[in-house]
DNA sequence: CTGCGTGCAAAAGCTTTGCATTCAT
DNA sequence: ATGAATGCAAAGCTTTTGCACGCAG
């Protein structure tokens, strides 16, 4: 579902960045949550991997790999943000509210609906954001 | 479209919430933009009604006016936020690129695909946002 | 009159930037 | 060796909070 942690750092190789150890550390942490994280959790985690590794980095990264949509930001309340590795497709998600888990889904139908409204706004459609919210299985027991 | 600025202060009435100078310029504010704005661009605007405003007083309002879900918060990128006055209907948004006026539309057709993704990953899905960005008519010239 | 709402100032986040140092290539 | 990347510290943002004053009801 995800893209591999290795996926990602090859391709950082190819595009001429450096593999150094707090972005493998970072992708790798991105890479086992499968959720998104804010970039104060994705640096305590690293911490695990890489103690040295500084808040500023993980936020260079971060910004990185979102610029080269290898990462996802996720709009949260209270004003910071999440990251997610990108998934394959169109990049939608389905958030769980209580574990934070990210499910991607690539078939949204809302192809119709974007043609029905350019067609009577006259707008043209550039791009869509779509999330759903609700609880994953695990999390209803 | 909008909720008319007049029922917002209303509401507020009803609410128990006192009518004062401030409130009034920032609904006005929102009212006449028809677009969302953020706190800052709300805070220019309402200065012109009611010189003695202050930012603080703008983000009071436009937090209290969300709460209620009078108002809308709009994620923008840059780690800051826009509001517009709430619509009538589903919420959702169709915002100009250029301009930042926001089309609301009601009836999005994701039912199916919200059924579809529940049956295919187990998810209870609770809400959504749905958010298309484009042209609007006026700026493709 | 009462106390809700305001404005000012200051604080509290989150995020970015400057700069010397470290390290991948 | 060379300069991209890092970490620290400090600055820059947006947003929130504390408090005395003012005004709506």
């Amino acid at each position: 579902m995800d893209i591999a942690a290795i996926e990602v750092l090859g391709l950082l190789s190819q595009l001429g960045y450096r593999l150094t150890a707090p972005r493998r550390a970072v992708v790798s942490v991105l890479q086992a949550a499968g959720a998104w994280l804010t970039p104060e959790a994705v640096h305590a985690r690293a911490a695990k991997i890489y103690p040295r590794i500084g808040l500023v980095t993980v936020y260079r990264t971060l910004g990185l790999l979102t610029e080269l949509e290898l990462a996802q930001r996720v709009h949260l309340e209270g004003g910071c943000h999440g990251y997610a590795l990108a998934e394959v497709g169109h990049g939608h998600h389905l958030v769980c509210q209580r574990c934070h888990r990210v499910v991607a889904f690539s078939g949204c139908d809302i192809d119709g609906l974007v043609e029905k409204l350019e067609t009577e706004t006259g707008f043209r459609v550039e791009d869509h954001v779509l999330e759903l919210v609700g609880v994953c299985p695990q999390c209803q027991g």
